[in-house]
DNA sequence: GTCTATAAGATGATAGAC
DNA sequence: GTCTATCATCTTATAGAC
């Protein structure tokens, strides 16, 4: 995996960030800039996912995390770097609870594997409202929606922090689907992804389209939504289904 | 359908757009505020399509059009005025040729709808080839994505210019899956929703993540492959099938 | 580490000449 | 309709005091 080093996911947490607690420990300059003050992060993860890259200034975040603006060039040095920070410090805990899940449930059931299990294992760790409620994660989750919705760089992005996971699971994939072509294994994660982002996005336009009858906020039923119509979407890569036809 | 007068489909690919022909026909100005200068309205979507509407200046639109500064607000009034006009430009187009794409497949069957019909009739006049290809589109295929994953003013900004034909599907849908919870019809058009537009944007993100092997610009297999997927999806609605389990 | 002060330039929008 | 000129404000980023 390429990722360098992450905090530990235990002490993220911060969310109120009203009052920033006396931050202890070592001083964050040392490790190479991917750490930071915590107040910073959690104010530009929330501005970024409201109003994307272009849409928040270095003078929002600092006012929102109730320190100066100088204090951000500080720690992050630039305003990419800031944006850099706030996308890697989730996206490294969630491509942890990711594998791990892939591992245990490839361990578990080995040749018995079923694409149902394998988004469950794929998709339960995002979805599941348990271990990711908190507007710290609602916020990182739009701002994955926009990145991975934005052409040239946001392609790249996603790509830098995500794909090992991504391809540990179309690993598994194929090995649940071998009669399907390789390249209909990536369009059809493609098309989960599209999902799966917008979902994660909680836009409200899903909420407005239905006349309130359905709820973007509704994670349970997203999650459940989501892993039935990624396992028909996997599942009709098989040949002779007649979707495939 | 809210949607107001749009301009003819016929003159509205200008898409050289380098030098700026001169422009014949009525003013402007007295339609409302909907209609413009063709020029700014190419350049605005290039850009905004590739930065997005807070990474764009007006003075760059000008710049790429030919035009100046101030002549922007002679049209638009304003940057969002600006933004809305670009949007609602092909927005038009694409309801009309859908709208007709399924008042059409609706006559022809009849009580013989299936989901695979309903998934061609309103998937393959956004992507087909023959019909979209072209910068425009492409830039506002790509612009569409970005709006579609942007919390808040982008959901509103979707269900402003494209619910009526949504719900024109959706009706249809409803025919065809009669057994089907009115919820998951909507759940299942949402996933559908963030797979077309994540398609659509076109980011280059598939064609990083399979190592070349699938290109993001080859609609005419995404045409296919989303569609496969899309009946999948909503096939699986049915009680008793294997995946909604 | 955190602040004040400020550089150096860009921004959306407008007034008014032609 | 199209331009020049300009306003008032905001932008990222840096230098340097404490």
């Amino acid at each position: 995996m390429s990722l360098s080093g992450h905090s530990p996911p235990g002490e993220l947490e911060s969310e109120p960030a009203d009052a920033r607690p006396p931050r202890r420990g070592r001083p964050p300059k040392a490790e190479g800039g991917s750490a930071g003050d915590t107040a910073i992060l959690d104010a530009a993860e929330a501005l970024f996912a409201e109003h994307g890259f272009d849409g928040v200034t270095l003078r929002q975040v600092s006012k929102r995390a109730g320190v100066d603006t100088a204090l951000v060039h500080y720690y992050f040095s630039s305003k990419r770097g800031l944006f850099d920070a706030v996308f890697l410090r989730r996206a490294a805990i969630l491509n942890e609870e990711r594998l791990r899940a892939l591992d245990a449930y490839e361990r578990a059931q080995g040749a018995r594997m079923t694409v149902r299990g394998l988004m469950e294992a794929f998709l339960r760790p995002v979805l599941e409202p348990s271990t990711h409620t908190g507007p710290g994660w609602r916020s990182y989750f739009a701002l994955v929606a926009q990145v991975n919705n934005t052409p040239v760089w946001g392609g790249e992005t996603m790509t830098r922090y995500f794909d090992p996971v991504i391809h540990r699971l179309i690993d598994l994939l194929r090995r649940v689907l071998p009669e399907a072509p390789e390249a209909e294994l990536y369009w059809a994660y493609h098309m989960v992804s599209g999902a799966l982002t917008l979902t994660m996005g909680q836009t409200g336009r899903l909420d407005l389209l239905s006349g309130g009858l359905c709820a973007s906020s509704d994670l349970s039923t997203a999650a459940d939504r989501m892993v039935a119509f990624a396992t028909a979407g996997f599942e009709a890569l098989r040949p002779g289904t007649s979707t495939s036809a």
